[in-house]
DNA sequence: CGATGGATTGAAAGCGCATTCATCGTACGC
DNA sequence: GCGTACGATGAATGCGCTTTCAATCCATCG
C-alpha cells in the first residue's frame, strides 16, 4: 500500500538493501546484471527513493534555500490596478530565478519560503531545518533568528548592506548603489551639463535606496556643487509614488530642477507618465533617470536612463557562495559587491537608446 | 562539532527526548515549565529541528514541489537584448508564486525546480523523492516517468491539455483558452464589425495555442464567417518574432485584413512597434489583439486589448488540489478550467482601455 | 485514607537509506 | 595447483525524530 522502500525492490530483485542503495549512489560499483535486474524491480514497483530517508544517512539534503519578504498584495488577483510591489515582486522573482539555475547546475534543489513579516514566526528554522544552506533577503528575518541559525549553516545575506557585530560572519552579496548612482549622476552633471538635481529617495530605513543616495551625493562632491543633504522627497518604490513625487516637485513653487533621480525604475516609470500628462517634456524640460533596469525601461517614451542590477546574478552568487562554504566550513566570510552598468537612453538627454557603459565597480573584500 | 540534536537539547534541560520532541509538535502536552527549559535549552545550544529527520519519522516532508521548463536562455545575463522568454519566465514566476503563497497558507513550503530538457535526467525522481506531491507545467516531464511517480504520489498537470491514457488519474488545471479566444474574437467579429481576421500562432505543440487558435475558429463559425483552417502564421511566442510576423503578413502581398489575433501578449506587443514603425495606425487600419494579460500590454500605444488569465491562480488551484488529494488519495481526479476575462483596450478599437469584461468560462468536470 | 483517572513523561521501536566491515568469489601470479 | 588480492555483495549499525505504550505523579473522589 504504502510507497515501496528498499527493501521491496532488495527483495524483488533478489539482492540485499545495500545493492540497491549502490546502484543508485554509486553504479559502478555494481556489476552491470545485478544492477540492471535492480533498476528493472524498481521501475516495476515504481520505486522513488525517500530523500529523507537519504538526507538523514548521509546528513546532508542536497537543497538549499531562499527566504524573500512576502510582497504586499494579499491575494486580489489585481484586476487592472496598479501594480503597486510589482517592483519587489520581480526582484525576487530574478534572484529566485538565478538560484534556481545556479543551483542546479551544482545538484541542488531550490526551496523559497516568503516570510510574512507578521507571520506565526520560525519560518526561517522551519526551512534551515530542511537545506544545506540559504540565502536571506537582507530584511526579512529578525537577526536574533539569523544568529542561532547561522552558527549551524551557511546563510548568505543578499541585497543590502554588510552585517556587523553578531552576523558579520555571514557571506554577503550586493550591487554597487553608491557607484552605480554616483556614475549616473556623474554623466548627468558632466555630460549634460545638469547642474540642478532633485533625489527621489525610499523610506531611510532602505540600504539600497540610503546607499543611492549616497552616490548621489558623491557626485555633486566631485563636480564641486553643493552636496544636498537629504532626498528631495522620500516615498514607496511604486509608480504611483513616483508620480505623485514629481507632482509635489513641480507644485512645490520652487525653481524646476534640471533632472531628477528616482531611487528605481518603477518610480520613473510613474514619473514620465505623470510629466507627460502634464505636458513636461524629456529630456528636454526636465531629464529623468531610474535604477533598477527593468525592462519596462527600455518601452516607455522617451527610454528610461537608468543603472542596470544584475539581480539573476545576485542569485547566482549567492549559490556560489553557499556552495563554496559548505566545502570549506571555516573560510573567511566574504563580501561581494557586484558591479552594475549606467544605461544611457533618451530620457536623459542621450541620443537614442543602447549604449551601456559598464561601470567597473566589482569589488571583493574579505 | 556538528549540529546538536533531541539527544543535546533532552540532555541539557533533563528530560528524555520524546518531550522535545513533544515541545515542537503538541507544546499543550508538556507542562509550561517542563517546556520553557527545553525551549531555553533548544536557544542555548542553536538547536534547529531535523526536516530530514522528521519526515523520515512522520513519512510526510511538509514540502509540495513544481517542475518547470528552464528558460532557454543559457546564461546571459542578457545586456539589453530582446528578452525572448520574458512570457515563458513570466508565466512560471506567477505560478511559482501563487504556489508559493497557497502552499505557505496550508503550511507547507515550496521546492521548485526546472528541468532542462536535454538534463542529465530523472530531475523529477529528485523532487518526487522530497516532497508530499507536486505540480508539473505541461510538456515538462516525460510522461513514462510521471506514471511510475504519479502512482506514489499526488501529481497535478498545469496549463495544457487534460492527459489522457495513462495519465488520466491525474489532477489537471488549465485556463480557459478556448472560452477566452472565442469571447475575444466574437467581441472583434460582433462590435467591431471586422470580418476578415488574421491569426498568428505557435507551434502546433502548443496545446494552449491550439486551444485559443480552435477558438478563434469558433467565432467565425457562430458569426457565419468562413472558417480559417489554420493559423496565418505560426512561430515562436516572442515579441521579435510577433515583429517579424506582422512584416510577413503586410509584405505578404495579399489583402490587408482588418486585424490580427495573436496567440500571446509578448508577440502582439512586437507586432504593436513594428507597425508603428511602418505607419500603420492601430486600431484604424488594423486591429491588434493578444492574449494573457501581461502588466506591459497597459502600457504600450495603444493599450493592448487581449484575454487576460489568472496565472497566479493556476499555481493556487495546484495547491488546493494537492493538498486536498492529500487528505482523500482516493477521491477523483478532478480537472478544473479557470476562467479567464477579456479585456477591452485601444488596440482593437474599443475608446479607452479598463472595461474588463469578466467571462463566465468556469468549469469542474470530474 | 486508599482508589481512580487524567496529565506528564520516559522507554523503545522504528522510518528508509548510506555506509563500514566482513565475506565470498574469482582472476592471477608463482 | 594453491595462495593472494581485488571486486562484488551482504550484514549490521546509526542518522535524528515521531510515536505508541507503559510508567509515574498527583489531585480528586468515595
Amino acid at each position: 500500500m504504502s510507497a515501496p522502500t528498499v527493501y521491496d525492490v532488495a527483495g524483488q530483485a533478489g539482492v540485499s538493501i545495500a545493492t540497491v542503495s549502490r546502484v543508485y549512489r554509486a553504479p559502478d560499483s555494481v556489476r552491470a546484471g545485478t544492477r540492471e535486474r535492480v533498476l528493472e524491480a524498481a521501475r516495476e514497483l515504481g520505486y522513488v527513493p525517500s530523500g529523507n530517508a537519504r538526507g538523514l544517512a548521509s546528513r546532508n539534503t542536497r537543497v538549499l534555500g531562499l527566504c524573500f519578504p512576502d510582497y504586499a498584495d494579499p491575494d486580489a488577483e489585481d484586476p487592472d490596478g496598479d501594480y503597486g510591489d510589482a517592483e519587489l515582486m520581480l526582484y525576487s522573482d530574478e534572484i529566485i530565478r538565478g538560484m534556481e539555475r545556479a543551483a542546479r547546475r551544482h545538484g541542488y534543489a531550490l526551496l523559497i519560503a516568503a516570510s510574512l513579516s507578521e507571520g506565526p514566526k520560525s519560518l526561517v528554522a522551519d526551512v534551515a531545518g530542511r537545506v544545506d544552506g540559504f540565502a536571506v533577503l537582507a530584511r526579512t528575518v529578525p537577526t536574533e533568528e539569523l544568529e542561532v541559525i547561522s552558527r549551524r549553516l551557511p546563510v548568505v545575506m543578499l541585497a543590502g548592506p554588510r552585517e556587523d557585530a553578531p552576523l558579520d560572519h555571514l557571506d554577503h552579496v550586493e550591487v554597487a548603489n553608491f557607484d552605480g548612482e554616483l556614475a549616473l549622476t556623474r554623466h548627468l552633471i558632466a555630460d549634460h551639463g545638469i547642474t540642478r538635481l532633485a533625489f527621489v529617495g525610499s523610506a531611510e530605513d532602505s540600504p539600497d535606496g540610503e546607499a543611492r543616495f549616497r552616490g548621489f551625493q558623491a557626485a555633486h562632491l566631485e563636480a564641486g556643487l553643493p552636496v544636498p543633504e537629504r532626498p528631495d522627497v522620500r516615498t514607496r518604490l511604486t509608480q504611483a509614488e513616483g508620480r505623485q513625487a514629481v507632482a509635489e516637485l513641480l507644485d512645490g513653487g520652487a525653481e524646476l530642477p534640471g533632472g531628477v533621480v528616482f531611487a528605481n525604475d518603477q518610480m520613473a516609470v510613474g514619473a514620465l507618465s505623470e510629466l507627460n500628462r502634464r505636458g513636461v517634456r524629456v529630456p528636454e524640460d526636465l531629464a529623468v533617470a531610474g535604477f533598477d533596469g527593468i525592462p519596462l525601461g527600455r518601452l516607455v517614451t522617451p527610454a528610461l536612463t537608468t543603472v542596470r542590477q544584475p539581480m539573476r546574478r545576485l542569485g547566482e552568487e549567492a549559490v556560489d557562495l553557499l556552495v563554496s562554504r559548505l566545502e570549506d566550513r571555516d573560510r573567511e566570510p566574504e563580501s561581494r559587491v557586484l558591479p552594475v552598468s549606467v544605461i544611457r537612453r533618451s530620457s536623459c538627454g542621450c541620443a537614442n537608446g543602447h549604449d551601456a557603459v559598464p561601470d567597473a565597480a566589482s569589488v571583493t573584500q574579505s
